[in-house]
DNA sequence: CAAATTCTTGACCATTTGGACAGGTTTAGT
DNA sequence: ACTAAACCTGTCCAAATGGTCAAGAATTTG
């Protein structure tokens, strides 16, 4: 029998004990969850992964389903994270290629998340119907009437807003998504931080291009 | 004991009965593998909606892992039919709008098999390693040094050739794979035909416009 | 410091599921 | 018409896997 007394006597770190635990188990499983899908994904491969017992985790996580679902609403609530305000008096080259840009950082910086969601969803999000209705759903609309005021008041060319966003949503997942097509292709083993600011320098400039939107700093 | 013989007495038709056995196992695997994904479909499920016993599919694809193949490669077939060839002479923008429209067309018209590819892809591409490396990839090397060619010749503004196709690939593709999403924005049951043509048309304007182009017969 | 509560874990179980197989039926070849 | 090959299917099974449980360890509480 192996105790761990003598390794923390006490918990100093804020971070209790028992969070540590379960976001170890949250992180193991997105992984194994963002490869091998929710059927293929084992709670003894996510066990072993986290470092405990497979019973451990079913304590904290009662089933399978919960465990799948908290790891989609942490994705979920970190992914909000990154949706950021705009107005319509800003910029709208600046609003882009900021949007743009973050977008594509959170693809190259959490692509198994951004993959977790997108395998949701192509399997017809059947844990998201809600989120996507209540607060997806509403941020599209919201965007779509700034960016329709922009248009309006000939600040950038007329295109559809809506798919404007699907646009720039599917360019900059495609990078976490497709990742092993595009190491192959490109013949690389892992995305270098060159290749991730080309990346954003090429969307953004060819989207805005798209618009008829320059940079403000631009030649 | 249930038989068939009064059915079809002789096959008239030019394609074998068992080709139709095939065909029909194959597309009800195809549904499931795209919904359910690998792990989580059941050869049960795909007998049934296939129409026979277990035992048959399991006679025909000697197991779960080779009907799977089976219906990935038939996909990428289909797939390769799409593939255009194009060349230096062409130009850019009827080439890349033919292209653009083709992709959305096949994304409309063959959600799941896009799905599948999509899932693969996702799932580290375990199947497809060497159908990228050895078909996609040297298609890709080959639009990259007509689109190239073009740039060069200032048919068009300088953008990185592959990463356009890249970006035309994860836009057109988008309609199929995240469809559920889609839907659920927008408030659709189902695609309209309206707006597929719509889509098409959006990708074709705003994609070539990225690229400094415009359609020959365009106002 | 005792009791209660929470956490941890090894052992175990019920169910699901891919697949084997044998025996029967139909088709193709001569 | 006869034989061999190909095809079909009901039945059964071993392995994998999600989940339970009871008992022990750690921590918190009064």
């Amino acid at each position: 029998m192996i105790l761990r007394s003598s390794n923390q006597p006490k918990p100093d770190t804020r971070t209790s004990h028992i969070e540590i635990v379960i976001t170890r188990i949250l992180e193991a499983a997105q992984e194994e969850f963002a490869v091998n899908g929710f059927a293929g994904t084992r709670m003894q491969v996510i066990a072993d992964r986290a470092g405990y017992p497979k019973a451990n985790v079913h304590y904290h996580f009662k089933n399978k389903t919960r465990l799948y679902l908290a790891v989609l609403d942490r994705i979920v609530t970190r992914w909000d994270d990154y949706l950021n305000d705009i107005s319509v008096d800003d910029d709208p080259a600046v609003v882009l290629d900021t949007f743009i840009r973050e977008k594509v950082q959170f693809s190259f910086d959490e692509p198994s998340a951004s993959r977790l969601f997108a395998n949701e969803i192509i399997h017809g999000a059947p844990h998201l119907r809600k989120h996507i209705s209540s607060q997806i759903r509403p941020y599209v609309i919201d965007r779509v009437a700034v960016i329709q005021s922009w248009i309006d008041a000939g600040k950038m060319i007329a295109v559809d807003p809506m798919r404007l966003i699907f646009l720039i949503w599917s360019t900059t997942q495609h990078y976490a998504d497709f990742q092993s097509q595009i190491l192959i292709v490109t013949q690389q083993k892992k995305y270098t931080q060159e290749y991730r600011k080309e990346t954003a320098d090429f969307l953004s400039k060819i989207i805005l291009s798209g618009c008829g939107l320059t940079l403000p700093n631009d030649a």
